[in-house]
DNA sequence: AGGCTTCTGCAACAATTGAATCAAAATAAT
DNA sequence: ATTATTTTGATTCAATTGTTGCAGAAGCCT
């Protein structure tokens, strides 16, 4: 069938077989595919010169159920910003939809999918690797998230903990919150973490840390999140879910995606730290699959 | 006036100083700018939360005498830049090549999309309904995830609290661990997360577990795990990675399934309450992007 | 507290939408 | 030339759309 082709080699392909009217309605779709994406059937008909249901017919011809179906390919083409994945992404999606049974865990694989897509979208290498930088450099690494987003703060300290032996991750514990956040210094870098509702203290640190001139990495969910708001380096997570709680799983690409960054920014020799670190982990503390102690 | 700028730069200008309600409405068109796009005011107004007559108010507020002209905005800035099919083609084309020079992050999205593929293609709604059941039916919940795995744990300890107030996050805080595994009980349910090398306490606990009948939940990453065997529930979480460390995100993107999971099977009761959870913390403790603290 | 303004939710409206129906026209076949 | 079949045009219907007006809620000011 037309599958999934591009619509326009679709259209292409039938073209010869069409009736006159409907080559018409055809080759106004090729010229200007996006007004087929952006306006209504009777308005696209009108400047096709055509009537209404010529355009639907069209539809139909082409193996499309309904004029939205047969639209909504235009639109996917259009909208797709990143390449040929997001298309194929939205398809997915879509027929998920379709074959609703009821799937849950289809949902819920979707939209992780496109959160992650739509997470490392906009994002240029540079801008990971100009914040990875700035750890790096620092005299101190502080981290900060709370809440649900204390997974995400840990794992960028455990995960970071052989490059930067005296990171801070700020829990706040036993009420020290604020002389945790007072030691922050000029010299420092700060990744906080933080989504809808922000809690406070996690938006004091980043305050904190912007008064106090420290480098200020932010992962939040929008740019008008009070994290956003001059951050030096800022990446947006998405975090769209069926279900509800937000997903997590945007924010914990990044970090890995940091921490990759900071990996590969220090090069060969961190490397080595690091398989010696979980080499030690191994012998003594692990019950290692090659083992004998099952 | 709203004059020619980009209409997200638009809203975020405007986005202090407009009502709650508004802002929300404001929000999802800045996160979702397609939507708006691609979608009925209806269907965004849904999608966003919000009334449909906010989301008019939205565009009026920002200067728009009708929603349409609002919405032309966001299709602008997303459509064609006119050109004939094959110019455009050729476009799309040059653009793939060139953004082909895939960098670290276009691999870490893929790796990580994929992940979260592979680990939900082979489990079937009801798999995850029946481990969702385990805890919900346990007279404690008990989770174990140490070191690299242990957000994980701490995120389903979390999102579930409202349901388990008497779960336990175990983490052998100060030589405890041997006590805590003793306490886990016949009428118990357990989660465990562990991946290679397998953190010895974790499978200990695993063991432990069995030994005394409890339900057995485990996320690991493959079936040859010491978790994996004679598991209740088993669920296998993809973790490739192009950097060095594997990625969280499949079994990230696991556990929130499962919250999902005791969530739905919970019922309305549940959400009411989440919701209320929510709203305290809303009020107490958090910066909320409505207020003025900023 | 009271009175004021602003904000929010609801119901209803008229217009427009996609789609179905059916007759007229054109075309092809015999 | 007449029938049979497809293509085209016009009309209509039900659903959805954007929009309005109004009443209650919430917030603000003196």
């Amino acid at each position: 069938m037309t599958d999934r082709q591009d619509i326009l080699k679709v259209i292409e392909n039938e073209y010869d077989q069409l009736s006159p009217q409907l080559r018409l309605a055809a080759r106004f779709a090729l010229d200007r595919p996006d007004r087929i994406a952006f306006h209504s059937m009777r308005e696209v008909a009108a400047q096709a010169d055509v009537l209404p249901p010529t355009m639907l017919r069209l539809a139909k011809r082409l193996g499309f159920n309904t004029f939205n179906d047969f639209r909504d390919r235009f639109r996917d083409r259009i909208a797709a910003p990143s390449g040929s994945y997001a298309a194929r992404a939205r398809q997915l999606q879509a027929r998920e939809v379709f074959t609703a049974g009821s799937g849950l865990l289809q949902e819920i694989s979707a939209a992780d999918r496109r959160n992650i897509e739509q997470t490392f979208d906009p994002i240029e290498d540079s801008a990971i690797m100009a914040a990875a930088e700035t750890f790096i450099n620092a005299e101190t690494v502080n981290i900060i998230g709370l809440r649900k987003c204390f997974p995400i703060a840990f794992y960028f300290h455990y995960a970071t903990r052989v490059f930067f032996p005296n990171a801070r991750l700020i829990q706040g514990q036993a009420g020290l919150y604020g002389e945790e956040i007072a030691r922050i210094s000029e010299r420092d870098a700060v990744l906080v973490i933080a989504f809808d509702p922000y809690t406070n203290e996690t938006v004091r640190a980043a305050k904190a840390a912007q008064s106090v001139g420290a480098q200020l990495t932010s992962i939040t969910d929008s740019v008008v999140s009070p994290l956003a708001i001059g951050a030096d380096h800022l990446f947006l997570a998405a975090n769209t879910s069926p279900s509800f709680y937000r997903s997590l799983v945007g924010a914990m690409a990044i970090v890995q995606a940091l921490v990759a960054a900071i990996v590969s920014k220090l090069g060969e020799e961190a490397v080595i730290k690091l398989q010696a670190s979980e080499a030690l982990l191994r012998d003594n503390n692990t019950y290692w699959i090659n083992g004998d102690a099952r």
